[in-house]
DNA sequence: ATATTATGTGTAACCGGTTACACAATGAGA
DNA sequence: TCTCATTGTGTAACCGGTTACACATAATAT
């Protein structure tokens, strides 16, 4: 392959200054009619690409955009990093993915080596760090999943909400002695949406156990293993998580609890192992796409320094009734 | 914030000239002792951090790979992504997110766009190009999971012997009518499972049916259903995926097949979701992080022109017995 | 004593863009 | 006719690194 053709290259092709090539390039400035066909075709001729990384370099900005997730393992990340991913691309942007583990250190390990490379911008969906940390970054940021700060733009699901509609459908489905499989305490959603079971439940006459439990499966198979057989009486399981669910869903079935007849389990999340699992997972579903598509066009809105219409938007969320509720009983 | 310090800034604190500072941060070139105290000291003083971007620039290098997958959202990938990020985050690397959803064109655009950018490698587990596409570009590339072509390095499963393996387990288990679901023809693992799954059975006295089936699961789960009701008597499937064997296994469980009684199911992969089916999907599984972790090493190696010992790696497959087959008839 | 080599350092050009600024030319308004 | 705004263009500095090359000095070989 040739050498690349450069702006300069391409002035002395067109008979023109490299800085009508640039305004051409930027759409940026005055320039004629005649300046602008003659680079044109100069450009086709060389088959001219500006590089991108001397624009960088010399303007500061890049099309990068770091997108921080706790796990990409975790199956609820791809699916708002595809969305991410799609958007980005649509706007010319491209993403780097990075997985923090929850761990502060990498995290900041991770901003400062973007920074370091001018990323346009992060979409952040874990909340290690104090929103002190981002605000000196003096980059724009949204947070997904989320909240981090009052001043730090968001969007996440409706998880009080989502929650309450949840816990009703198992009241509903007649369940009187249920367990909320609460996600870790201090996360964003987790509490929420434990809020919202609290709120579903107020003054209902039913038993209800709270057992913290983490995103993750084996865990939450072993956790729902113990108060399925410590507790008397369960009919009803309600996991933060679709994940947990599984773990829920998992353990009732090694213990020859039959799901959903003896009890019946709901997820959250909406994520596609829920329509895998056998039976299928009763859900409160996110519309993960829509809030990963959403969080990319406030970041971009954010870059390109447009007026954001909220700061903080709510993504509805939608129960998906599947096998291991009682539907039948409505 | 203040202004970030540049590599003069720090040579006239040092007192010394910038060259003498990027010998030093290259470690590259003669420095003597005092000098490179005095550069330390100096970098310390302003908090200098070299900017990347314009080192790219004047090298032509930079520290991204670009990973190219067919679709984030296929559980197989993230375990694989994740693999090679932190391989790559360990080398200094950083990776760059493709989704390709095996479309050639997007393939190409995001080969160009990056290459604009002086990406240092690709990781493709793709198969959407020719090779010489990938030869022209003259950019260091490994292929994972799928070979594209001699001249590229690969790594990948020893997908053949998985699936003589998992093929052997079900005829120890007595299956007498096994259908195999096969991937996409034309692709090389599911090619290499079919060829192995034909050999497994070679002058056996069985009867098989291969049926294709695209690694999706709504896919899978209706052809399956098809084949269940209108084939008499199967009593093993091995499906070329694990997200396809789920599939299978809703499928059954909706048409009150019971699994491993009436029918024993096994998949090939080893994802995480295999576990986390009840019961438990019994599959051939790949060691997916050595996968990426080696594909990740071989191509830093190819970055910087170390001589690979192999061109190809097949990693080793494990079976993993679970509850989709009768493990007590051993 | 002299040639040769190893060590150490600085200057300035270069990577490939963007853009401030100077300078024209043209047309409109006073 | 004389401003002055508008349109259009080019030169050269700048972004922040790397590095070829020239030059200097010390150590070793002849």
């Amino acid at each position: 392959m040739k050498q690349l053709a450069n702006i300069r290259d391409v002035a002395k092709e067109a008979g023109v200054s490299v800085a009508s090539v640039s305004r051409y390039l930027n759409k940026k400035g005055y320039i004629s009619e005649e300046a602008k066909k003659k680079v044109q075709s100069a450009i086709e001729l060389l088959g001219y690409k500006p590089n991108l990384v001397a624009r960088s370099l010399s303007t500061k900005q890049t099309n990068l955009i770091g997108l921080i997730v706790p796990d990409i393992t975790n199956p609820f990340f791809p699916e708002l990093a595809r969305a991410v991913e799609d958007v980005a691309l649509s706007y010319g942007y491209t993403v780097i993915l990075c997985n923090s583990d929850e761990e502060a250190e990498k995290e900041i390990n991770y901003i400062e080596m973007l920074k370091q490379k001018y990323v346009a911008g992060f979409i952040v969906a874990t909340n290690q760090l104090q929103a002190s940390h981002y605000e000196d970054l003096d980059i724009p940021i949204v947070a997904l999943d989320r909240m981090i700060h009052d001043s730090i733009p968001t969007v996440s699901s409706n998880n009080i909400e989502g929650a309450r509609l949840g816990t009703s459908y198992l009241l509903e489905q007649n369940c009187q002695n249920i367990v909320f499989m609460r996600g870790p305490s201090g996360l964003g959603p987790a509490d929420d949406r434990l809020a919202g079971f609290l709120e579903a439940i107020e003054g209902k006459d039913i038993t209800s156990h709270i057992i913290e439990c983490p995103f993750n499966f084996e865990h939450s198979e072993r956790i729902a293993k113990k108060f399925l057989t410590e507790i008397e009486g369960i009919d009803g399981i309600f996991a933060s998580t679709d994940v947990s669910a599984a773990g829920a869903l998992k353990a009732a079935y090694s213990l020859g609890i039959s799901v959903p007849s003896n009890v019946q389990i709901i997820g959250f999340d909406g994520i596609a192992l829920a329509g895998m699992l056998t039976p299928g997972l009763t859900t409160v579903a996110q519309d993960i796409y829509k809030l990963g598509a959403i969080a990319m066009r406030m970041l971009i809105k954010k870059i390109e320094d447009i007026e954001l219409d909220d700061k903080v938007i709510q993504v509805p969320v939608e129960l998906v009734v599947r096998g291991t509720t009682r539907s039948e009983l409505r």
